[in-house]
RNA sequence: GGGAGCAUAGCUCAGCUGGUAGAGCACUUGCCUUACAAGCAAGGGGUCACAGGUUCGAGCCCUGUUGUUCCCACCA
């Protein structure tokens, strides 16, 4: 055995064990026949900023799940990557540098986006390492890189070619802000503070009066809609009314989803002004009028406010319904608008020529789906049902921007018709390449398709990506689905939903057998720890330079699975330190009695207070390992805490103790079981253990156990194999326990020292155990400083 | 408006298929005990949100109520 340090220094100790790892390739994936594979679908985070305390703290638990597996002797698959393209980065550069992408060429603002990009990967990555992630940076990937787009374009070709993309000229949703379209999943909600606007609809019948929020879109009237159940409307139902201000006649139609007690119950609808007009314009054939443009401004020829922003164009709107007459009454209104998460913009609908991914017609199909794979939590399968079953929209997967995946696409400069890209081409940027090849209507010129694949398009086929990556290493066949995926809650409707999808397009099955959902950390009630927030005081970086690596990994495994947490320093430092702490100085203890040990005498031991010690270590084993297939890593961890601090090191070294300094007195084969039994203990502790805190349980393998192991790695171990429990065993220990704790109440109570001589300590066990107890005798001598041990048994 | 989660000690939480309320922190008292004072021992502290119900027995199961968080919808 090595010597032990009086302290231990994780940040010192923290980087040589990393460069320990990485020198012996310990986590590196190599295929073999023995040994089943066990991929884990990790999230490659989105490029857009730095990474914050809730990154560290929801990777580092599926981190652990991988550590798991390994040792439960799967080749695990644990590759990572980076979402780098994208809307996400585009507002990282642009933010940064000052200069929005349409002010530069296209080229040149896509390479600062990569050369930021790789800034903060590189960031990224370190701060992974420092954190002692068993991932292998042989199977990194990013969604911007050749080899990526390359399936991406593919993916987009295989579902056109199968009639589940398909473009379409149609009213989409369109964020003004970023000039795109975007899709349902991109939408947050935000109370905003707006008015109630009453104006009147003249007709032949009288006047309707109709209260709206958006009077700048009167010009895009097309209809009034009243409820056919309303009394008040009836007569009007199928005559005309007029627009106020612009003086045009729009038909009064009955539909039920005109509701009868919101606001005057008859509601206009115009084109477009939420997701209800644009059902409406469809079922009933009605026109379109453009009143919003694409970058937020309303339409020249709008009479009134044309040019004007639509924010500007409301209050003139409203100005003039005033002078005329014709603003019936104004009610203050806080009410709910979408708004386009990225930036926080309302969104607007605005018809336009996009492409889309068949998602509608397959809700069934997608929710069968849902059902096939394990949720953990389970309830969180809900969120996921949920969104499916409330999809109003077709996934809408171009984007007008700039750095993403282009699509692979050429239009006939005659017909339109879209012409794909040869497969063996990708990847191909049809802006930079001429479509060779005629178009059936004998047309020769073509025009490049200009817009990108929305983000989620690529993140989508992170399980594709993966195979690729693994078949370099000559795996395939059996490599879909994935083991497992792990995430956070936010982004089911996203991400989980995407590759669900995808997945059931491309491959006919799900993705992965197993899901994970991770939680958030919190900062205050609510509130999501983010920079914007800026309620992310102390950087990852900070946190692991001031605390190290282990104390925040064993933070962030006291959580239950998909709870969220709040983040508290005090806890980290209080809680995690301290036991950190106390893993070294009990093996430094266990490790000092160890020199002349041979591991081949556990099976030996008959002492029956060893046996019980390693079969609460059994015990433990296999109740972790249960909690542990259920990803409850917290839960796991708890169990392991119970066996260490209270068993091993509170009550049997305690009591033990003397046996191990004393062979004269106490016998050299009691010594050597007493060895065995804390051998075995701390051996498998530090295994349990390993998948928390890697770096102190690896520099305690190496100082003293790998000599009695073996294996060049702690990492490398298996998780020990129990098949059964013996109960009887587990307690007699806990009487042995009671025992002693009424001996300590009493020194305690009297003010004593536990090391302070009592006249008799009295023993209350089971008849049954009686030759176990009197086995144990002169331990309890030893640890009660008693002159009398009197054993007191009790039948049943 | 629909759905889900949570409500247990001062704080953070654990309590698996119903069987005498648990841990850590904080607090009180004591103990330098040949690994650890960054420690050890002992103690105080809870109508398990509320109201019903099922049961021999409910923190746990059922119904309802309240509070709270989240997801979704509501944009007239």
């Amino acid at each position: 055995m090595q010597e032990f340090e009086k302290r231990y220094d994780g940040l010192a100790v923290e980087k040589s064990m990393q460069e320990f790892w990485q020198e012996n390739e310990v986590y590196k994936f190599t295929p073999d026949a023995s040994r089943p594979i066990y991929s884990i679908d990790t999230p490659p985070p989105t490029v857009n900023g730095k990474l914050h305390i809730g990154h560290i703290f929801s990777y580092t638990q599926a981190e652990m799940i991988a550590r798991y597996r390994r040792m439960r002797g799967f080749n695990v698959f644990y590759p990572f990557g980076f979402d780098d393209n994208g809307l996400p980065s585009e507002r990282l550069v642009e933010q940064e540098s000052g200069v929005k992408a349409k002010e530069l060429p296209r080229s040149e603002f896509c390479e600062k986006c990569v050369a930021t990009t790789q800034k903060y990967e590189a960031e990224f990555k370190e701060l992974w390492q420092s954190m002692g992630f068993s991932c292998d940076w042989n199977l990194q990937y990013s969604t911007v890189s050749q080899e990526v787009q390359a399936l991406s374009q593919k993916s987009f070709i295989e579902l056109a070619r199968a009639g589940k993309a398909y473009i379409k000229e149609s009213p989409v949703l369109w964020c003004t802000e970023c000039q795109t379209s975007i899709a349902q999943a991109e939408l947050e909600t935000k109370d905003l503070d707006s008015s109630f606007n009453y104006i009147p609809f003249v007709g032949e019948e009288g006047t309707i009066e109709i209260a709206t929020t958006r009077p700048e879109l009167l010009y895009g009237v097309v209809c009034v809609f009243v409820n056919p159940e309303d009394e008040r409307y009836k007569k009007y139902v199928g005559k005309n009314v007029k627009v106020p201000l612009y003086n045009f006649e729009v038909p009064v139609i009955a539909d039920d989803k005109a509701a009868i007690d919101k606001g005057t119950g008859a509601v206009m609808c115009a084109t477009f002004g939420d997701t209800t007009d644009v059902e409406w314009v469809e079922q009933y054939g009605l026109p379109y009028k453009k009143v919003v443009m694409p970058d937020g401004l309303i339409a020249p020829d709008v009479p009134f406010v044309g040019g004007m922003h639509v924010k500007k164009a409301r209050k003139e709107i409203i100005r003039l319904l005033e002078e005329n007459g014709l603003l019936l009454k104004t009610e203050p209104l806080t009410h709910t608008v979408s708004v386009h998460e990225r930036c926080g913009t309302s969104v607007e609908i605005i018809p336009s020529k996009q492409w889309y991914i068949d998602i509608l017609s397959m809700k069934d199909e997608l929710l069968a789906a849902g059902d096939k794979i394990n949720w953990y939590p389970a309830s969180m399968k809900n969120r996921y049902v949920n969104w499916v079953e409330n999809l109003k929209w077709d996934w809408c997967i171009s984007r007008q921007r700039y750095f993403g995946v282009p699509f692979p696409v050429w239009y006939c400069k005659k017909c339109g018709k879209a012409h794909f890209a040869d497969l063996d081409l990708l990847p191909v940027n049809p802006l930079e390449t001429e479509y060779k090849g005629t178009c059936e209507c004998g047309c020769a010129e073509f025009v490049p398709e200009s817009a990108v694949l929305d983000t989620w398009a690529t993140s989508s086929i992170t399980p594709q990506i993966n195979k690729h990556a693994a078949a370099k290493y000559g795996v395939d066949g059996d490599f879909l689905p994935m083991g497992m995926r792990t995430q956070a809650h936010e982004i089911i409707r996203t991400w989980a939903f995407y590759t669900i999808a995808k997945s059931l397009y491309h491959t006919g099955n799900i993705p992965w057998k197993d899901i994970m959902i991770c939680g958030f950390v919190l900062a205050k009630p609510g509130e999501k720890i983010s920079k914007s927030k800026g309620n992310a005081k102390l950087t990852p970086q900070a946190l692991i330079e001031t605390y190290s690596a282990d104390v925040i990994r064993y933070w962030a495994a006291s959580a239950r699975l998909g709870t969220d947490t709040y983040f508290d320093q005090k806890e980290m430092q209080d809680a995690s330190k301290r036991t950190i702490t106390k893993v070294w100085n009990s093996s430094k203890f266990v490790l000092s009695h160890l020199s002349d040990f041979d591991p081949a005498y556990v099976p030996q031991v008959e002492v029956p207070l060893d046996k019980w010690l390693i079969e609460r270590t059994n015990e433990t084993v296999r109740e972790a390992g249960r909690l542990l297939d259920q990803y409850e890593i917290g839960l796991a961890r708890k169990v392991i805490d119970d066996l260490f601090w209270k068993d091993l090191c509170d009550n049997y070294i305690e009591i033990a103790k003397e046996r191990l300094y004393e062979p004269d007195v106490h016998g050299v084969e009691e010594r050597k079981s007493a060895q065995a039994a804390i051998y075995y203990c701390l051996l498998n502790v530090l295994k349990l253990y390993s998948i928390y805190i890697p770096h102190v349980t690896e520099y305690i393998y190496q100082k003293g156990l790998r000599d009695f192991v073996g294996t060049t790695s702690i990492h490398q171990t298996l998780w020990p194999q129990v098949d059964s429990v013996d109960e009887k065993l587990i307690r007699f220990g806990e009487q042995i326990k009671d025992a002693v704790s009424l001996m300590r109440k009493y020194k305690s109570e009297n003010n004593l020292s536990m090391r302070s001589d009592v006249d008799e300590f009295v023993v209350e066990g089971s008849r049954e155990f009686e030759p176990w107890f009197q086995a144990t005798e002169k331990d309890l001598y030893a640890c009660s400083h008693a002159k009398t041990v009197i054993f007191k048994y009790t039948e049943e």
